[in-house]
DNA sequence: CGCTAAATGACTGACAGTCAGTCACTGTAC
DNA sequence: GTACAGTGACTGACTGTCAGTCATTTAGCG
């Protein structure tokens, strides 16, 4: 059965298996062996694509991780928009990823308890990506001069780190959305923005 | 040797061993049998206490936790401070942490690469008291008439997810302190502060 | 056909967690 | 003051599980 797949197809439906597993059991008790049953490859084949369990669960969090940053890059490279319009547009996507059928159930897996690796992993991924696309949205603010902050990237960190905490504060998924529409309110005063957020 | 020790003492006993063997060798590395031997006890004692090795973790967590939130405590208790000075006094401790003796080697383990589960049973355990701390500076601010935000909780959790970010954003630590400032001035704004936080 | 590299799966060492048994101590009876 | 049963903290050898390895097999390619 050997070179039947490519190396890059092979890995993918490791990972998927794996990202199946981890939905079903969580990560802790899902053993390697489970996964490569269900992906249909000895024990040993895996250790040829991952060096580690450990690493599959940092390749699950990848494609969670492209398939977020892919959306968000969707609704922020469209032109004409002005930066605060981009800013609630980035905001509403990373939100609502819940929405979206492809990533609404890797979300889910990775918020279960017991899948907290996974969540870090993401974290871990995923926040430099997000620091460079408002960092562009900011840029875009201080030459529209609607922002004013005195370094970038400093500004881009905080405002993440705040919105991202929101999700961490432990209001009730029903509230969700005014905490939500609270932080954006400190975000863009942060930011130095003295408008009405909903302009748009 | 039964009955030779009270429960909380024979406890803290293998939350130090553990703390010390987490620090020479990772929590990973470390085996449950190598903890038990350092702290003197068979196994099964450890389960006397523990319910599993990630148990012992969290008691690590607590551990630092608590010495943590002391120091804020002591330097937010004092009588007379303004809410921004009692926020800056926050900040330098929090960010200070490392300069007491206390709680310098425990941080600095935290942070290892191999204890990242360390880190974020602190950050769970941390964060909310920390919240809890900001909101009466916050709420204190509202009643001087410095601050002005329409939802001290959401607020609260707004700046400390802001501040929290920018320990990891990757700066070296020499930029730490430009950093850490930046991060001070955008909090102040977004708590609706206009004036010069090195009035003190 | 060799030759090479991918794939295999039985195996191993390590380790988390268990449990039947020990023993130091305490309270009670005489 | 002696005997003796009761208690529960403590023990450590044991077990099942599982991550990771490696000698061997299989498949494609010139």
């Amino acid at each position: 059965m050997a070179r039947t797949l490519d190396r890059e197809a092979r890995r993918a439906e490791i990972v998927s298996a794996a990202t199946a597993a981890f939905a079903e059991r969580g990560i802790a008790h899902t053993a390697v062996s489970d996964i490569v049953k269900a992906a249909g490859v000895a024990q040993g084949t895996f250790y040829l694509y991952f060096t580690s369990k450990d690493d599959v669960v940092v390749a699950v969090a990848e494609r969670i991780g492209d398939i977020m940053i892919d959306g968000i890059e969707r609704v922020v490279a469209v032109p004409d928009r002005s930066a605060v319009n981009k800013f609630l547009a980035l905001l509403d996507q990373l939100s609502d990823s819940t929405s979206d059928p492809d990533s609404s159930e890797l979300v889910e897996i990775m918020h279960r308890e017991g899948n907290r690796a996974l969540h870090d992993r993401l974290a871990e991924q995923l926040t430099p990506r997000l620091v460079s696309i408002i960092e562009r949205i900011i840029d875009q603010g201080l030459a529209e001069g609607v922002f004013a902050v005195p370094d970038t990237g400093a500004a881009a960190w905080f405002v993440l780190g705040g919105l991202q905490s929101a999700e961490l504060s432990g209001v009730p998924i029903t509230e969700m959305p005014a905490a939500l529409a609270a932080a954006t309110a400190l975000a863009l005063r942060a930011l130095g923005y003295t408008g009405d957020p909903h302009e748009r």
